[in-house]
RNA sequence: GCUCCCAUCGUCUAGCGGUUCAGGACGUGGCCCUCUCAAGGCCAAGACACGGGUUCGAUUCCCGUUGGGAGCACCA
């Protein structure tokens, strides 16, 4: 296939959502697998709703994602100009006209209607009345054949489409002048050369309406591919109150971008039995054959698994550089790469599902003083672990070099010397003395982690606590 | 209300009339490993919404029912 061309056309008025991003990477995907360009258009015609800030989180997002373009940002305001001279030749060539019926008129013909059990569409009232520009304030209508069948096939539903009756004389210019959505949309894809239109679900029924709108241009309609909604628990509408659904608070909250375009592409898609995808394979593997029909329901916790699974196997450098800002977000203080920061960052790999997890686990390591966690502090330091403690804390004074296995022969020389008790007697304690946590990676390598003098320090001031509380 | 769309384990899905007592993954439960938490290994439970057809044979095709979704603007 070739001359393939895809856009990504967000109206700026709020978040990035997951469903619009999952958009953009199926439009971005299904390009780069057949070699085609992908473009961005800024659907921004409604001024009052449209904001610079969203626009800008726009791109945030999808910069995050890795989501390329080849052509814009263009927007659509700017293309006012064409527009106007689509509806002009419309109007010039019959194949729209004038209509003035005002929308308090509209509403109450509506209703009227529906209050009957009938389905409302334009009833036609200005349909043949050839009103000219001078007719004062007036709309626009696309004069359909109420006789056809507005049908195309869509690469995912199949055969779709709706007789002309059905949709009635849609608006295609505002009484303002403005030109209406799917006027835009058409002149602009049209405009843009798109070949392949891959959208929501939810513009299924415009899709109608705009086939006939390529008709009257004389135009010939782009194939279109029409992708299921993503929704929420229980099959309802995605809510932003209840549903996580905004692409940078994802970011914020120290997901890899790695695994949120996994996780998206394998939503209403699939390849087989493959779960994972790396970026390049799914620019290579994504085809619209194998999406979906159905609505989906966003799994969290399948992210949290893939999260961690790339956590996992990014290069260290990589993982640094991504968990710097989190790991200085944590400290209170601009926080630099360090060899034993390095080391031990590694083994929180396996712990963690976010950046933003992994530097909670690092804590300890960025703080002068650590809080111990109540529960911890009940279970583990008591009467008992502090003729432990203080053993440790003299034998480990001693030590040189401090590395993982000089300091493991430490713990097993106070083991025997304690009567053979289980290892498990003595690294809570001091797991809970360094780090205020019941629960961190081995107790050697956090040690080592910690260094020499905090160590010996932490492990003090535990006995300490320990005597102070038995008073 | 009207129009259109959809329907396999809790979730995402494989399946495209018979080699399927329906496969994978996440999640869940158990066991192993073990200084904690994880990770890892092994095992287990768990689905073709319902009712009619078509067919020698339906998860797969058709029609209803039920359930869910989307659309019905001088918004995008």
């Amino acid at each position: 296939m070739s001359g393939v061309r895809t856009r990504f056309a967000p109206s700026p008025t709020g978040i990035l959502h997951m469903g619009s991003a999952r958009t953009a990477l199926f439009n971005w995907a299904f390009a780069r697998r057949h070699g085609g360009q992908h473009a961005l258009r800024i659907e921004d015609t409604d001024r009052e709703r449209s904001t610079e800030a969203s626009e800008r989180a726009l791109l945030a997002g999808l910069e995050w994602l890795g989501i390329e373009f080849d052509a814009g940002p263009i927007r659509q305001s700017e293309g006012r100009e064409r527009h106007d001279a689509a509806v002009a030749r419309l109007l010039e060539t019959d194949r729209a006209y004038r209509c003035v019926c005002t929308r308090e008129e509209l509403e109450a013909r509506r209703e009227q209607t529906v209050a009957a059990g009938e389905s409302w569409v334009y009833d036609g009232r200005c349909r043949d009345r050839n009103y000219e520009a001078d007719c004062g304030p007036h709309t626009v209508r696309l004069r359909l054949d109420p006789e056809t069948y507005l049908g195309w096939e869509d690469l995912v539903f199949g055969p779709s489409g709706q007789a002309a009756s059905e949709i009635g004389d849609m608006n295609i210019r505002r009484s303002d002048g403005h030109p209406l959505y799917n006027l835009a949309v058409v002149v602009d894809d049209l405009h843009m050369e798109i070949s392949h239109v891959i959208r929501g679900a939810d513009h299924l029924a415009n899709t109608c309406f705009q086939i006939a709108l390529y008709r009257a241009l004389d135009a010939e309609p782009p194939r279109f591919a029409h992708v299921p909604l993503i929704v929420g628990a229980g099959g309802k509408k995605l809510s932003k109150r209840r549903d996580p659904v905004s692409v940078l608070q994802f970011r914020d909250d120290g997901y890899l971008p790695d695994a949120m375009l996994n996780w998206l592409v394998r939503i209403g898609w699939s390849h087989g039995d493959q779960e994972i995808f790396s970026r390049e394979e799914i620019c290579t593997l994504f085809d619209l054959e194998s999406v979906s029909r159905s609505p989906a329901q966003a799994d969290p916790g399948k992210l949290e698994w893939l999260s961690q699974h790339y956590l996992k196997e990014l290069p260290r450098h990589q993982l640094m550089a991504l968990l710097l800002p989190f790991l200085s977000e944590e400290a209170g203080r601009p926080v630099e790469v360090a060899p034993e920061l390095e080391d031990f960052v590694d083994l929180l790999r396996e712990r963690s599902t976010t950046l933003a997890e992994m530097a909670r686990r690092t804590r300890f390591l960025l703080v002068d003083t650590v809080d111990y966690e109540e529960k911890a502090a009940r279970k583990f330091l008591r009467p008992a672990a502090q003729p432990i403690l203080d053993s440790l804390h003299e034998r480990l004074s001693g030590l040189a070099p401090w590395e993982p296995a000089a300091i493991e022969t430490i713990f097993e020389t106070v083991r025997s010397e304690q009567g053979d008790i289980g290892m498990g007697k003595l690294a809570q304690p001091v797991r809970v003395a360094v780090t205020g946590s019941s629960a961190s990676p081995g107790i050697y390598e956090t040690l080592a982690a910690l260094g020499k003098d905090r160590t010996i320090f932490r492990i003090a001031a535990a006995s300490e606590w320990i005597a102070t509380r038995q008073d």
